[in-house]
DNA sequence: TCCCTTCTGTAACGAACGTTACATGATTTC
DNA sequence: GAAATCATGTAACGTTCGTTACAGAAGGGA
């Protein structure tokens, strides 16, 4: 799996593996509990290990410092950081009957392994959002008096540039935060409390997205924020945040659980006030339609 | 209402989904983390989860006594206690604290009715691609010695934005053709044969993409077309196809399918030439790196 | 607009934590 | 068998944690 990041951080286990022979007869038993049940034994506090193992709390934290770390929760940190990592992974273990004509072929593979991992992603993400935390939200753009402001990072842009295009049918003032994040203060003028920012930040959040986000916040702007389930800063200034899955065990993170996700809250705003936006659309087939022909 | 004590204990998922609808905004905004990253989000300390979530200390403590718990400490030790049972019997993935119950709830009836129509349209058109016109297409756009040029319509420009980011991270030479449709014409000069042109064209064809989509092909560049399930006219003279399923039976047609697909496509160019990508992005990160920090 | 209710953050408290210095006990070495 | 070395536990320290009381802010209704 990520063989790279392995290469720079060896787990805790092979840590203690390493030094497995300098180890004392105490520091043996915590190894041997840390192992056997790994790794929860080794996030309890070190009171409770020490005594569960029969040992004093000194010896813990003689042990985690010879095994490498500079403090107990430093270890427990990456303990942390490896049990993350191996629950999100099972989503490739998930197997449905595979289509007919993708045996054997490695293209076939491929097609296979990003449907079980999106849709496993979308079922994931959508089964926990709150219905009520979607319906203020659908209920924040749709009742809105003010503009709607959009915006979204590097890869999320595709994102904020679909939710633009929808709102716009749907209500008035909808803007979109674009270009060079230098030109974006200008957005930031005419922000106000009756305003709402959609913003969308994954991981490898942007500095200049969460400084955007951050500003609209403190002039009083509602945020709405789409991110992963690591949460974005943003969403400490954020009104109402959606979390959703990203990852799908291949080279780059997936935004389809985002679409889904962002396409359920376009659909709600929608249904939230069916004759203005039936009214806006049939207003803008008519402009649409060429003057003469 | 919990008068009676279970048989078996509810895990710390169903009791937020039970006392959902009597939480306060700050504390939905802890349940929608916590259930995002479940359940690590919990393990961390009050501070860590008030921060991460933006409200403060006694926010957390409030949320953790209304969902039924003596103490924070109680709630992380419930916690504990799934993850362990879950890690214990990797087989039995039932214990999954997912299955929330959105029924009920009109916003839960969406949820679940966009999860599943998405997923469903992600299956079917995944399972019906051929491997080998992937394969055909990956190689088309890995080797071209050319440019890439991506276009999209109104609302399938987002894919054209997200195709875009991407490409640019993996190869030189991908033009995006954006801005008005009247100035489009411009890129058109210097279409030639040794180009590709990855268009996406669903339903509600717009006339404008087409139009370019066969002029680039009247100058011999190779087209690789994303459109729904009956086909924009710029099939007939695209070399490559993919369609896929936009329909939910809502109001607006889902592009998330369409976005599986071409991050399929994105990650197939990735494997394709791994090392090539791989120098270019670690360039990349070294020209984004700002000169002084 | 005002009032009332509800929600939320600030500040302070005690408890538990991780950590350290030191003494005791065990083991080895001459 | 005595001394030296190593391993381990005890006790005390400062820090951080979870917790609580209270006051201010926000929101809703008349």
């Amino acid at each position: 799996m990520d063989a790279k990041q392995q290469a720079t951080k060896p787990t805790v286990a092979e840590q203690i593996t390493q030094k497995a022979d300098t180890l004392t007869a105490s520091e043996r038993k915590l190894a041997q509990a840390l192992l056997g049940n790994y790794p929860m034994a080794g996030l309890e506090t070190v009171a409770t290990f020490a005594e569960r193992c029969g040992v004093s709390a000194p010896t813990v934290l003689r042990f985690a410092s010879k095994i490498g770390f500079d403090s107990y929760p430093d270890m427990q940190a990456r303990l942390r950081g490896e049990l993350e990592a191996r629950l999100q992974s099972p989503l490739t273990r998930s197997s449905l009957p595979r289509s007919r004509n993708h045996s054997g072929h490695p293209m076939g593979e491929l097609l296979h392994e990003m449907a079980e991992a999106t849709t496993s992603n979308i079922r994931t993400s959508l089964a926990n959002i709150n219905p009520a935390e979607l319906q203020s939200a659908i209920e924040l753009i749709g009742d809105c008096k003010g503009s709607v402001y959009i915006l979204g990072g590097r890869f999320t842009s595709a994102l904020a540039v679909y939710a633009y295009e929808h709102l716009r049918t749907m209500r008035s003032h909808v803007r979109r935060v674009s270009g060079q994040s230098a030109k974006w203060a200008e957005d930031l003028l005419d922000i106000g409390k009756r305003d709402v920012l959609l913003v969308f930040d994954v991981r490898r959040y942007q500095a200049d997205v969460i400084a955007f986000a951050e500003a609209a916040s403190k002039q009083d702007a509602k945020i709405i924020l789409f991110t992963d389930q690591w949460l974005s800063p943003i969403a400490q200034f954020a009104r109402h945040v959606f979390p959703v899955r990203i990852e799908t065990g291949t080279t780059w993170d997936s935004s389809a659980a985002s679409m889904v996700m962002l396409e359920t809250l376009l659909e709600g705003v929608g249904q939230h006030n069916p004759e203005q936006v039936r009214a806006r659309i049939k207003h803008l087939e008519i402009l649409r339609r060429p003057p003469q022909s």
